[in-house]
DNA sequence: GTGAAAGCGCTAACAC
DNA sequence: GTGTTAGCGCTTTCAC
């Protein structure tokens, strides 16, 4: 593999020089340009990146942390933060923690080791011991879809998880609901706590809060399928049901399909994510987030902070919108397909 | 941040010895490896992988490029691949090209500069000439689901899409079907071949074959939508359909029933892939590939590549099976979720 | 405008 | 068993 000086020697200039004109960094003469690159072509050089990350201390790589990639949700994440780190310069290395903390610390580790430049993270373990490692390095690190607590001190980029329960609920209670049942998240995972709370709040001020309609989940469909016939054998009469994201939305719906219950006649049915699953996507109501633009925003923000530029806000919450489909009343038959 | 050097000094020892206790290379004894040890842990000193990269020669980083994530096939293959790629000591860079040959191109070029040791492509782009340029180099690439031809020299991992085709096609025949329609991927694509190939071949061998029951699709629902329509329109009389794919699939359950057709009454749907998707998983027949056998041999095959060892066949090809659910006529009351 | 040279932090001979 | 030292390929002062 032909080296920077490789080139210096054939263009008859300093490895400087050469250097110079790589990062165009200092004048270079057009002479000096031309031989130099021509030089390139003729020996097919291709810089050496390692080289310049040890010697230059940037990796040009950010690293995006989930808890799963199977979880649809991720690949929406990983879409738009790979599109805005590409466009920017940045390369993106992949860390799923399937959902196990120790090989999540194994990768905060790896990360610091590897000299990333930055980390998006989009897990939402507890406490990360290895992430307060890095925080207290200064490494630059942002949280989407999540926010940790005061001895996490990071940047955020979330949606309105409160917001958009409320729209939800309301639309159900609108709709005529009254026995509105929620489906909700993990405890002490911050977005099924915001939209736990908003399912509340609404149904509060409605006056039609009922506490035991509500189910523990854990975003899987499968566990909502069996947490809703649950749910169904002890309220039958639930009209309902706000679904803390669409994987339990689509788990919700199996079980009330197989409960016998008519959806949207007997029970109606919000999700939350606005996620773009084949067939699920043609009927279920949903809160839509703008993950795209989460995605894009996160590493906007950390490309700031690895530039060391002054950031305005530490947290960033964007707009969701309610979509109303079949689950919710309208005809089934609206296709998303142009 | 503290180096070797530091932890030498600290250590009373030469950075060699240090450098042999990190890579357990050579002989180091009991107590220069203790108080290495302390000494590490008192400056909490992490390796600079960079340098290691540099001076080794092995950045222990693989490339998977994709051509996009937001299709539910490649997550499956992201998992398998960070998994296994995880426990043999690597790290996986997340490359999509976002059907974008340009893009692709400028990965590539990206790869060898950042100096990945090997790249899985689970990409079907035509003839990327970057591409050719890294396997003349002697980069170790592994292809998965998709073989390049004999310009490009590398070792391939795939399912057997045309014994899985006949099976998809025989089950639709021995339920009754008689006009068997196929929507299939695109042309040039290697998959989307062998599975039109498949079809054609059973159909043939049955004496049911009719090449204007093909449908051309792009491997996505919204395509197959529309096509699927187009073929009702032009066959209203077909009663069986093989779609090239799930995500096709899926498309052709939603313009079969916005056309009114019963499924499985009036036409038998089944897909390929195998994909677990919600709702969509509860009732599709389906020929189901093992995934994630494919990207964890494929780290496998790309490991020993890196490593030099000897590599016994070119080409894995993996076995398929169909799976029968609802769309070919099994209650769709059946339930994935335990 | 350009070049010489000192690192960046580590590995790997090679000598002891 | 351990230490010395020459790179790995690049960036970046600092002179000229």
């Amino acid at each position: 593999m032909p080296t920077i000086r490789d080139v210096s020697k054939l263009a008859g200039v300093s490895v400087a020089t050469v250097s110079r004109l790589l990062n165009k960094s200092g004048y270079v003469s057009q002479e000096a340009e031309k031989s130099i690159l021509s030089a390139m072509r003729e020996l097919d050089y291709s810089p050496n990146e390692v080289a310049r990350s040890l010697a230059g201390k940037k990796s040009h790589t950010i690293a995006l942390m989930v808890p799963d990639i199977l979880n649809p949700y991720f690949p929406r994440i990983a879409k738009s933060v790979e599109r805005e780190a590409e466009a920017r310069g940045y390369n993106v290395l992949l860390c799923d923690s399937d959902h196990d903390p120790a090989k999540e610390e194994r990768y905060f580790e790896t990360l610091r080791r590897k000299k990333m430049d930055g980390i998006i993270l989009a897990s939402y373990s507890a406490r990360p011991s290895g992430l307060r490692e890095l925080l207290e390095r200064d490494f630059p690190v942002v949280s989407v879809d999540n926010v940790f607590d005061a001895d996490y001190p990071m940047l955020a980029v979330t949606a309105d998880n409160r917001g958009g329960a409320r729209l939800a609920v309301r639309h159900l209670a609108e709709s005529g609901c009254r026995r509105i049942g929620h489906l909700r998240g993990p405890r002490g995972v911050y977005t099924a706590e915001e939209r736990y709370e908003g399912y509340k709040e609404e149904l509060l001020q409605s006056g039609i809060f009922e506490p035991d309609l509500i189910a523990q989940g854990d975003y899987s469909a499968e566990k909502a399928y069996s947490a809703t016939l649950a749910l169904l054998d002890r309220h039958p009469r639930i009209d309902g049901l706000f679904a803390g994201n669409d994987l339990m939305a689509a788990g919700a719906l199996q079980a009330l399909r197989e409960a016998g219950r008519q959806v949207p006649g007997d029970v109606k049915v919000v999700g939350f994510d606005g996620l773009d699953m084949p067939l699920l996507a043609q009927e279920l109501s949903t809160v839509s987030q703008p993950i795209d633009e989460m995605g894009a925003t996160a590493v906007r923000q950390l490309a700031d902070l690895i530039d060391g530029k002054p950031i305005e806000r530490t947290e960033r919450r964007l707009g969701v919108s309610l979509i109303v489909r079949g689950t919710t009343g309208v005809s089934s038959q609206d296709s998303l397909y142009p």
